[in-house]
DNA sequence: GTCTATACGTGGATAGAC
DNA sequence: GTCTATCCACGTATAGAC
């Protein structure tokens, strides 16, 4: 049931998607999810909290040497949205471009659970820690817009391997190398 | 009028924007709206497709040695971001999250308009033309995601002039530099 | 041309029977 | 706990008076 409602999340977006339309993929009645759930935000919250904890992937990606954290950055990006998470993933980024309050939701994971982990794991002034971290989720964003959402060819047919070897060395950079900071 | 269109349809996305809100902050009937406009899609690409010409500020990038590319194209995207069309830009954007259509539209235009003549201004072999140019894509939109959007901190605030100095490089390398290709 | 009134559908949410 | 029935608000769109 809260497949489901990934499921129409992640194709149609929070407003798009109704709980009549959720109820019937999941062979339910929409009162009970009202049941269960209470409101739709509330059902919303439960379909994208769930798998949005990267803390089986990150200590991977820490592991590896500083100077190949970038490449390997990306392909922990691309192996959660290849994996069973895109839908929750694909449904919070749809409705944080809507909804200001998912925005800061997504906004939040993303500094906390992500950026401040991988950039605090490299040694770097503190001054440095923010911009840096924008930079790579700038990157990383734009990367995932254009191949799951806005599906640009050939980056959306590419490979792994292929966008790893390519946008790997600008995160890299992004993390360690010389980059003109603002502030 | 159009105006309204627009800046409705850039804060609230084209479902969240209603014809009676938008009438109501030009001062006039919904029914008008409807007269003049026929459907809301029309309405919507009536408010989108007007400012989305980048004819004039394009030949100012391509007139810049192809060495400085990267630099003359973020500026260019800031430049507009940051002037007069961005409601329009931003209400596109929106919808193309939510909705194939436009997101179609979005891409044929990014493709068409920009992406195409960027790269065809540069020397290089025909097969690089669309990985370099989606890859250029790929940071542009972080950027603005990250910037405009997402409202990401501490890029939200930057200067134009930070913003070139730390991803123009990036585009440049898209561009011109060594990059690992797919296919 | 401009506005009033309204038809028509949809969707979230609730009450209450079983 | 599960479902039927329904309420109510909102939004698009149209018909028709002035």
């Amino acid at each position: 049931m809260l497949a489901a409602a990934r499921a129409a999340f992640a194709e149609r977006g929070f407003d798009g998607a109704s709980i009549r339309a959720i109820a019937a993929t999941a062979d339910v009645d929409p009162a009970l999810v009202h049941h269960y759930f209470g409101t739709k935000d509330k059902l919303f919250l439960a379909a994208v909290a769930a798998p949005a904890d990267p803390d089986e992937l990150l200590p991977e990606v820490l592991a590896t040497p500083a100077d190949a954290r970038g490449a390997a950055v990306v392909r922990m990006v691309l192996r959660v949205w290849d994996g069973p998470a895109r839908p929750a993933i694909l449904a919070l980024v749809r409705s944080a471009v809507n909804h200001e309050w998912s925005a800061k939701l997504l906004r939040e994971f993303l500094l906390a659970k992500i950026i401040r982990r991988v950039v605090g794991s490299i040694d770097m002034p503190v001054e440095e820690r923010d911009v840096r971290g924008a930079l790579v989720a700038s990157q990383l964003i734009g990367m995932v817009m254009t191949r799951y959402v806005l599906q640009l060819e050939p980056l959306a047919s590419a490979s792994p391997d292929e966008l790893v070897a390519a946008v790997g060395p600008t995160v890299q950079r992004y993390l360690t190398g010389d980059v003109d900071l603002p502030g």
